[in-house]
Formats: structure tokens, C-alpha cells, sequence
DNA sequence: GGAGACATGTAAGTGGTTACATGATTTC
DNA sequence: GAAATCATGTAACCACTTACATGTCTCC
């Protein structure tokens, strides 16, 4: 889903700011999602050029705050969008990667590869348990939860068999 | 990880043509990479600028079968390129993207893309499993069972609580 | 000689990222 | 008045994807 459809959906609550925008995708879509301001600006600039949103700039030097609302014709273009959208997932991970070739690697960069991996996973899952879930919509405490088992699957397997296979490896080559 | 990076981990093990190189990332690296021959010709032709591989065109005629081969300097590339990546996955769904939205679905689209999407799962699980185990190295057989722990997970969790989710969403509707 | 797999490539476009540049507002 | 956070934006680049165009080899 591109960044334009999230933003459609995100103002559909309330009207934010470019800045606020990124902090709501970073915060409460981050466990499936990015963004970058590179990207966001850009984005709602052609969301505004097809009048999907309009904008309105308070200060007027420079630079001004500029409050991002969505219009009617924006939220015909975003149920569109979503009745469109696939069941899609796109997995990319250097970290599997790396791995695949360990037979390259030595010992010690396969252990950091797992160990940092599973620094990550644990990060994340605790900031996906101090997310406000009681005042979620049952969808989005749904992609919680989703995400939540996940990351627990993962660390799971990293902890325990992560561990067995280095060990294996490590017979392997002594 | 670059394309580019894996088709010198992939040409490691024997010379091997453009197409064949793309079967192997597919094959065997499908459960968290991706191959184009879009992306894929353009990537080997670099490398070759670069004299990390080169090619032998075997059919004079137009366009001919090419066989790439890595050079001695193609395998320090790839050590260097190996020790340098970090742990990091890009996770990006739609389908939790839509989900997040699930407030403006129809019951039936929401049903649709959990079906869908454990069906995904479930395809994956099956072509994981059908993989040759027995002939990869460790580090191989590392991906394939953390891939495989990853899809079990999401298939627990979408075949129990997704329809949960689906019962509560139907509830608070009617 | 037709079908289907094998094989190579290009061009245009996409949806970003990274780095940079700037300025306003709040808090101590 | 310094520092941190809030805020907007651009330019260059990147690693792809999609669609297209072409041709070969093998098997029936």
C-alpha cells in the first residue's frame, strides 16, 4: 500500500500535519509500515494536486504549519484504494540472507547477525505491548496482535534453535 | 542484501547463466528475496563492469546463452559485502494495511483478505517443506525453519484469532 | 512444426531513501 | 539564549518493477 492511501486513511479521523502524519505511521502502522519525510511531502503534494486533501498553511512567513484534511472526493479515492488492495507481504531480510551464506561467515559475525536480530525482535515487541490498545479500533489491535505473535514466533525459534544450528555449525567446522 | 550480492554468493558454488541465477533465487531464497530478470540482467551487467564475474556467450548468434563465472576479485566483493550487512528485515504488508482500516470494510472484503492470506501462508508452508533439505548446508536449512516457524505462527494465529477478530468486528457492527 | 521452457535484454516508470537546507516553537 | 522538538521542503539517487521485444532449444 503506497504512503498516499495511508494518509487518506489517517486523515479520515482528524485533520494532522505532515509532521503528525509521520508520527501516526512511525507509531501505530510501524510494525508493517515506513515512512520518510522524503516521501511523505512529495506525497501529500500530489494528493493535494488531485484534491484529494487540501491544505491550509496558519503561519504565513516561510515555512508554515500546514494542516492536511482530506475532502469528499478523497474519501471516495480512498475506499477505492482499499477495496483493491491484495492480501500481499513483502519480506525482505538481510538477516536470512546472511545466513544462507554462513558457510562464508565467521562464527563470531553468525552469532552478532542472531543476537542482534533477536535484540530487535524483543525491541519491538516491547513497543508493540505498550501501544494503547484500549483505544484502538478492533482492526488495528488486530495487526497488533498479528505482528505481536509474530515477533514472539521469532524470537522463539532464534532463542532456541538459532542457538542449536551455531552449535552445529561450529561442529561442522572443528 | 543487493541483488547483485546474492548472484555472487549464488556463482560461488558453480558458473551458472543469467536465467538459472533467477531460478536459484526463487527456488531457494524465495521465502525472503525476490528476482526479476528486470532487475537481474542490468545487476549482472555491473558486476561484470566492475570484473567481480565474467561471462562466456557460447552461441554466436544474437542473443546467446551466457554462462557467468566470479572472479577472484568478485569473491573478496562478496566477503566484504557479507561482513557489512546488518540484521535488519523490511517487513511491508498490505494486508495488515488494510486490516488497520478494517473499520472501513466490508465484512465480506475483510474475510476475503484473511482467507487469502492464510492461503498464502499455507502455499508457502507447502513449498517450504517440499525443499530439498538434505542437500543445503546449515546455514540453508537455518532459513528454511525460521521461514517455516514464521508461517506456522501467522497461520496459528490467522486460522484462531483472525476469525475471532472477524466475529468481534461483526458484533460491534450489528 | 507447434508448444513450452529456456534465455537475454531494454525502456520507462515507481516509490521510495538519504542527505541537505531551513525555519518556528517550546522548554529550561 | 541554548537546546530540543516541531515543522516543511528539495535534489540526487537507488534498486527495483512492469511491460515489452526478441530469439533458441527440446520434445512431442
Amino acid at each position: 500500500m503506497q504512503l498516499s492511501t495511508l494518509c487518506l486513511g489517517l486523515l479520515l479521523a482528524e485533520p494532522m500535519t505532515g509532521y503528525a502524519l509521520k508520527g501516526k505511521v512511525i507509531g501505530t502502522l510501524g510494525h508493517f509500515q515506513h515512512a520518510s519525510f522524503g516521501a511523505l511531502y512529495p506525497a501529500l503534494g500530489s494528493l493535494e494536486a488531485g484534491r484529494f486533501v487540501t491544505s491550509d498553511r496558519s503561519g504565513s512567513t516561510g515555512l508554515g504549519k500546514r494542516l492536511y484534511a482530506i475532502t469528499e472526493s478523497g474519501r471516495g479515492e480512498f475506499t477505492e484504494r482499499l477495496a483493491e488492495v491484495s492480501a500481499a507481504e513483502n519480506f525482505r531480510s538481510d538477516f536470512l540472507s546472511a545466513l544462507y551464506f554462513a558457510d562464508q561467515l565467521a562464527l563470531d559475525d553468525i552469532e552478532r547477525l542472531i543476537d542482534e536480530r533477536l535484540a530487535n525482535h524483543r525491541a519491538e515487541r516491547r513497543r508493540l505491548l505498550a501501544l494503547p490498545i484500549a483505544s484502538m479500533t478492533e482492526g488495528q489491535r488486530f495487526t497488533v496482535r498479528y505482528a505481536l505473535s509474530m515477533r514472539n514466533a521469532a524470537i522463539e525459534f532464534l532463542h532456541g534453535e538459532g542457538r542449536a544450528s551455531v552449535a552445529v555449525i561450529r561442529h561442522e567446522r572443528y
